[in-house]
DNA sequence: ACCTGAACACCGTTCAAGT
DNA sequence: ACCTGAACACCGTTCAAGT
């Protein structure tokens, strides 16, 4: 609060007039954090969508590693929150899950790519070089494609 | 500080005798943590070691709230992540991965694990029911191993 | 409406001093 | 060796008072 306030000029106090407390403040953080990164086209390919998300939230999480754990620790239900979701919610729909199994895939696929970039931005891989970081997110994304696409297959031929 | 202190019935000062300073303690917190759910017998079939370490992970959760986020905050090059970490690795071998894709199998599917537990005790998925949120861990559980399945059949088929 | 001063109840940490 | 008292530099927050 003090270090806002000393940023902004002003003292410390004068903060409780724009949000309620500290948590507030850092709701509104994490807000302007999922309008860090672009929204893919609805008109790219379900695969291309995800991908870019997934990259996006990764870039986010780099460019930001201080407030980014923090995703992971509150419901986020505010406006920016819900546009990220519906967007992979829309792909995961066009890759052929009904919408329960969207939402689902959504919860799921959200918690490994946001633990990903929130354990990446917290160091928890820091004795591994950024090389080996971006094979490993490489594998997590081919993983996740052909969990899908498998899962699709399945429904496919009815199995 | 205070508050151990308090409920060890010693005054904050005496706290710096057995511990180098805040961080010091919550880290052997995590670590007390990790030896909180046992680890599975190297007998079992590699997909029932996974499982029960996941499962196992999820219940130290739940009962641990407050600290288990920390999990994914830091290297934890301690002892007892050391074993959960070679467990892990050596299901991932017997699953047929050959030791460095067992490593990055292990950095994938421990953060995926970690980031459902820590979503789910930090409160992320708090307006979905626990029957819910236990449908969410079966598909996820089921995923992976399809996952590793199919990646498994993929080598020995040389494709 | 927006900001400030003064004050409150808390933090983690150090260090000289005690037994 | 282990613990304590006193002190320091910090927190977030409130509220009456200023413009």
């Amino acid at each position: 609060m003090q270090a806002v306030a000393r940023r902004l000029g002003l003292t410390t106090m004068a903060l409780y007039r724009h949000v309620a407390d500290k948590a507030d403040l850092l709701d509104g953080l994490v807000e302007l954090l999922l309008t860090q990164f672009p929204l893919p086209p609805p008109d790219l390919p379900w695969q291309e969508r995800l991908a870019q998300l997934a990259h996006g939230v990764r870039d986010a999480a780099a460019r930001h590693p201080g407030v980014f754990p923090l995703l992971l620790q509150r419901p986020a239900e505010t406006e920016p929150a819900r546009r990220v979701r519906d967007t992979a919610q829309a792909a995961l729909g066009d890759a052929g899950l009904d919408p329960e199994a969207a939402a689902r895939a959504e919860r799921l696929l959200s918690t490994a790519v946001l633990g990903f970039a929130a354990s990446e931005a917290a160091g928890r891989f820091a004795h591994h070089d950024h090389a080996v970081r971006d094979a490993d997110f490489a594998c997590l994304m081919r993983s996740l494609r052909l969990l899908l696409e498998v899962t699709a297959a399945d429904r496919d031929t009815g199995s």
